[in-house]
DNA sequence: GACGTACTACGATGGGTATCGTACGAGGCG
DNA sequence: CGCCTCGTACGATACCCATCGTAGTACGTC
């Protein structure tokens, strides 16, 4: 929309626009890590507090703020929850078998440490 | 010298001490992460003035030292030259795929843009 | 020993960022 | 409507970090 950007539009990148670095980074903090993997067993729509992480609330919405705007997921209010899903589409189109490497990747890291 | 723990000395993390979001934060940076793309088309050792940055020398070793502390790769002494590779065996048992999906989503994200 | 090269160490600096607390807006439900 | 829940916004804080410049150390060579 050209118009109102309400509170509720949620801006997020374009598919070409997604970087490397950027989801990388967004994947190197512990706790966006897990939110992704969480998402990724969910394998759907998720609500934000449907994820409990020992941060506040403050902090959580941060989080997921970071990881829509590198581009790993996409977020949509659905009443008054904010539904969160992977863009699993658009990441495995830039970048194949990254995702689904890096969540291997953190579950056997969790697998040899009790972290599952 | 047994002992001394001379300058020349350099700490590698063991294995079992990599950890999957320290080695995705070493990777989500442009400057290393083409340092790591180097070091895999080389495919070798390679002294630290072998691979050009445009950033200055003091960056440039900093840039390595989180690279060798992350895990990501391996440095040692050869007379005044400092040689590098990356850790593959470690990496890949640890982490199997990631560092080449990471380096072939970076070869992607090159080619799509001119900045291969 | 003297010199040059390769890299480091240290301090400074500016920008990012993870965290919190509090106050606020939007939607559903009684 | 009143209220509760979900999530946001904003400010503050403390920390991390990419960058630089300068001074210094280790090694090879002459």
């Amino acid at each position: 929309m050209t118009t109102a950007t309400s509170p509720r539009d949620l801006a997020h990148p374009a598919r070409d626009q997604i970087r490397l670095e950027t989801v990388l980074h967004a994947l190197s903090d512990p706790m966006r890590l897990r939110v992704v993997r969480e998402l990724a067993a969910a394998d759907g729509e998720v609500a934000c507090s449907y994820i409990e992480l020992p941060v506040t609330k403050s902090t959580t919405t941060h989080h997921f703020r970071v990881l829509r705007e590198s581009g790993v997921i996409r977020q949509a209010y659905r009443g008054t929850a904010k539904m969160n899903g992977l863009r699993r589409d658009d990441l495995d189109a830039l970048f194949p078998g990254l995702l689904d490497t890096v969540l291997s990747a953190a579950d056997a890291q969790a697998a040899r440490q009790g972290t599952a």
